[in-house]
DNA sequence: TAGATTGTTAATCGATTAACAATC
DNA sequence: TAGATTGTTAATCGATTAACAATC
């Protein structure tokens, strides 16, 4: 891929600090769930070509470094507005800044960890949270502390995951990140997610066994 | 939620142990993928059940254990064959058996997990994973051991990620969980998944941004 | 100008959902 | 028989994809 001819002086950088606010203006844009779990992944390629120190990309330079396909990523990125130039590409620094703005990891959130585990402290250890917007501000064995704009993360063993969960929304946590293999009750307005760590394996099980015996397991 | 009719007598027993052989000789079902990655949660569910020595449910005690709704509980189980009773519902243990059975869990999968941080001790500890038919045989520093049908699990640093990938591939491994956040490159056949720690609290924060600022981020 | 690449359109595909006949 | 619940159908919805006009 040659990409040579963007040149970015200071007058291309001045106008896109200026054109942010009009563009969270203009409309609140309703992003496809689909598209907002792939934005961290274009996010995090527009990071390495940032240390590559590569200026601009294009959506196909974007579709090998993600595994999607470059008419997804274009889609993906239309919905956040124009922000490529037709006949080039993108900008790697200008679009960095887009999908971090529109993610909101330009902030630097807050994280509650509940479950003093192995899982509990391996997940308060790991660096790719610092790196990518997030802090951990408490490992507790227990009690969340009281903290709005936080996120909870439950990392205890399932029997305990409801009670937390609760104590997390009493203490104004609105965000948790479950990785307690249950389901867990949360009142209406708070958002959870799930992170299974067995029911990856499952799928691949699943795959696995079916080329062991593509007509089914009938040993 | 009553269920108290059911009789399950040795008759009923046995016909199912009968049945799994011309079920699985049917014909090769393809299964969609969306619901293969929702089989785990019902089998989940199930094993709850049972713990709780409850013998029969319906898609709708189904629905309300997993999070999912009852007509795509129903359209799930569909998938798999026709296992369920009008008017009556899906006994427990039978069900349990067929999605163990297609999930290809009623086996002992063997695992061997890269990378000796705190995150892929606190995976090689992890005992849902024993629970859930999944069995660490090895936790590695680098080089995965020759073994065929273990599903490797990169839990290195990113940078390393690629090269593990290349040694589990080379050590006959054909299913790999990726926790490095990086694309790795393999060859076809080799079936990869990701768990992205970050990705979920960054979709999170997606969502937390925009209860906080409606509008968009205009701050 | 010629070549490259975006942003958008329209077609296709797959997943979800509601409704209900079948049937216990 | 009356009530319950499955399995299936058909409608709807949303996501993916290919193609290409727009445009640098």
């Amino acid at each position: 891929v040659v990409w040579s001819r963007i040149q970015l002086g200071e007058t291309r950088l001045e106008s896109w600090v200026m054109s942010a606010e009009p563009a969270s203006a203009e409309k609140a844009r309703e992003i496809p769930e689909a598209t907002v779990a792939r934005l961290p992944l274009y996010l995090r390629a527009l990071n390495t070509f940032v240390d590559q120190g590569t200026s601009g990309c294009s959506s196909d330079d974007l579709a090998r470094a993600t595994g999607v396909n470059s008419a997804k990523v274009r889609k993906d990125l239309s919905h956040l507005g124009s922000y490529g130039t037709r006949g080039v590409g993108y900008d790697v620094d200008y679009l960095q800044y887009q999908i971090a703005r529109q993610i909101g990891v330009t902030a630097d959130w807050p994280v509650a960890i509940v479950g003093i585990g192995h899982l509990g402290q391996a997940l308060a250890n790991y660096s790719g949270f610092r790196s990518r917007g997030f802090r951990v501000v408490a490992l507790l064995d227990t009690d969340p502390i009281r903290h709005s704009q936080t996120i909870g993360l439950i990392a205890t063993p399932p029997e305990a995951a409801q009670e937390v969960a609760e104590a997390m929304v009493a203490a104004g946590i609105s965000s948790i990140l479950n990785f307690a293999p249950v389901v867990i009750d949360v009142p209406e307005g708070i958002n959870v997610r799930k992170v299974d760590l067995s029911l990856e394996l499952q799928i691949l099980a699943y795959h696995e066994q079916r080329k062991a015996t593509p007509q089914g397991r009938t040993a």
